[in-house]
DNA sequence: ATCATATTTGACAGCGCTGTCAAAAAGATA
DNA sequence: TATCTTTTTGACAGCGCTGTCAAATATGAT
């Protein structure tokens, strides 16, 4: 280990030339010959050195940290991304910080500003990421432009999405795994809706609706029920769904935890899946290989989501944000496990 | 938002001192008044001064971030241990940086070296906060010690364990879930080992061993099987254990992934649950919640051994450690659900 | 060759804080 | 009261870097 860290000027002198000229180099600034600028850069591999975040904080510029959100509800979604985006930081030479916020619901914008003052504060960070469903609270929006935060998003956008965003096609996402279902030949499918208010929960569902219209099947509003994302309420959901009638000979749920919870219902009642009854998910998260039936769902890049988030956070930096930029939509992928098959009734 | 943020100047002013006065406060040194100190304590708060990190860390000491490694592997175990360490640094003034690092394995000391002094310049963060497994690899111990990290770690410890560490006693944990088990009725419990050369794999083995013979009980090797820690591994484990000729009538599976992958299989034989086979996992997950019956298992304090180990570290900075400290250890908690019950010859 | 202009470079201050060291105030002793 | 010791306080430098602005140099037009 090196008795001391090599500073500026030690490159400086190397190099022969001033320390200004060294950072002229290291923040590629125009006005340095081509010539002077190589023996700069020679002189700072071959001296390992590397900027001290301190100092170019401390003098006002940027903090080389970025800041990713976690709500107190925390969930595998948010970790994959997570690691995602450390990823990315590591490799751009950025610290990934983690601060942890409430939900926020029913603040005042006053209150949330103050929240992320202190967060904000020391070393301010160069920029946050924000994950779905924070990532669509108008209050946690307003607060943060006001204290100027460049603010990268993932997850679906709910109305306006102007902003700079990752995410993957969701109603797209839903209108294919339903079309899935419709290809094996079931015709009455069931629904799982998520908790209301996020984003995704409509988006999912205005696919899931657009696919049965498509093949010009109406909908019929027993089939949907509601829920909150969590395995709970895919137990309530199917017992309520298990009642009809005429059941419906799938269910897609619109997350994998509930997904699991409808598993669970059917193997309790001597529901036979995938013969009897075909379900599917949504997310790809670790549950859906962790029952029986593994799950048909679909897969979200999360890590890629995180990555994505971060590298476009940190490029934006330095450049104005122009007002429209268009969120960066990843691939989705249908991954076909066992957990959906061909209707009985199809079967024969 | 205030136009600039106060500093330790604006402090000094109001309250009618120097400004190393109000540093001498602000890092609780020796040599102030009481008086002084208090007046000097209101300015602050009624400021709502924050001292700059950048300035602070680039004078040299302290860089007041922490730093948590995750590995590639991540799990639901290191979640919610970031968890309550966010909290604990949120409290203290500190920021949790999470870094990336490989599993390290078939690594030389200097390569893990070069790998974290990467890691820990700029800002150096004060400590680190190492998680189990990667808590007791002692090439990163090594290579730790020689950059000069403080270092917490969380997790059963192997052999030596007179570092600075937050765990529960694993062995007693599982000598009480198979006292549990024995106390129901059961003579005959089967046990998945978790992933070798973990110290968490022995301990809990070593606790189920001394239950049975504490109760005159000779352990059959037949019983004990391998495991991963995954859910596959214990489907795979449950395969061979329902082989046996005289199958046993509970299986403690040494983890609840472990223990999921034994419910579906018992689900997919029709052997019912806790009927004709009680199962007990280890951990006490998400997981453990959803499935079906819903298990019984030992409650780890994640959360909390993430908030204890952040405080541990932050407060030992400063002070010199001395060369034996005892391990924290944190209270566990046996979790009753459903999954346990008599079993059928005992309940006759 | 001369002057005006554009380009490249460097000297220097200072970001907010803490360590050093010396000055001031308080207490102890004769 | 005078002197010595201990405690409390403050002045100031400087951590490593970047912004400002002026100096040096190169380029172009006459």
């Amino acid at each position: 280990m090196a008795a001391t860290l090599p500073k500026m000027k030690d490159v400086a002198e190397l190099a022969g030339v001033s320390i200004k000229t060294v950072s002229r180099v290291l923040n590629n600034e125009p006005h340095v010959q081509h010539a002077v600028r190589e023996r700069v850069q020679d002189a700072v591999s071959s001296l390992g050195y590397v900027p001290s975040k301190s100092a170019r904080s401390l003098r006002g510029s940027r903090s080389y940290s970025i800041n990713m959100i976690c709500h107190s509800d925390r969930s595998n979604y948010i970790n994959a991304i997570q690691f995602g985006a450390v990823m990315a930081c590591q490799k751009r030479g950025y610290q990934l910080t983690i601060s942890l916020v409430d939900t926020f619901e029913d603040k005042s914008v006053a209150e949330v500003k103050a929240a992320f003052e202190r967060i904000t504060t020391h070393p301010k960070p160069d920029g946050m990421l924000l994950v779905a469903p924070l990532a669509n609270n108008p209050i946690v929006g307003q607060a943060l432009e006001e204290l100027g935060m460049r603010v990268v998003r993932i997850g679906p956008a709910g109305v306006t999405d102007n902003d700079m965003r990752v995410a993957i096609d969701e109603r797209q996402a839903a209108f294919e795994m339903t079309e899935h279902l419709l290809d094996l030949g079931h015709t009455r499918i069931g629904f799982v809706r998520g908790k209301e208010n996020q984003a995704a929960t409509e988006e999912r569902f205005l696919g899931y609706k657009a696919a049965l219209l498509a093949r010009g099947i109406s909908m019929d509003s027993k089939w949907v029920r509601k829920g909150q994302f969590k395995f709970r309420s895919g137990v309530a959901a199917a017992e309520k769904l298990f009642e009809l009638d005429q059941p419906v000979t799938a269910i897609f749920a619109s997350n994998d935890d509930m997904a699991a919870g409808v598993m669970m219902v059917a193997n309790r009642q001597g529901i036979k899946v995938p013969e009897d009854l075909s379900i599917v998910g949504f997310d790809d998260s670790e549950i859906a290989e962790n029952m029986w039936p593994m799950l048909t769902t679909v897969r979200q890049p999360l890590q890629q989501f995180g990555e994505v988030a971060a590298l476009k956070l940190i490029e934006s930096l330095g450049q104005p944000v122009s007002p429209d930029t268009a969120p960066t939509i990843l691939p989705h992928q249908m991954v076909i496990r066992k957990s959906a098959s061909k209707p009985r009734s199809a079967a024969t």
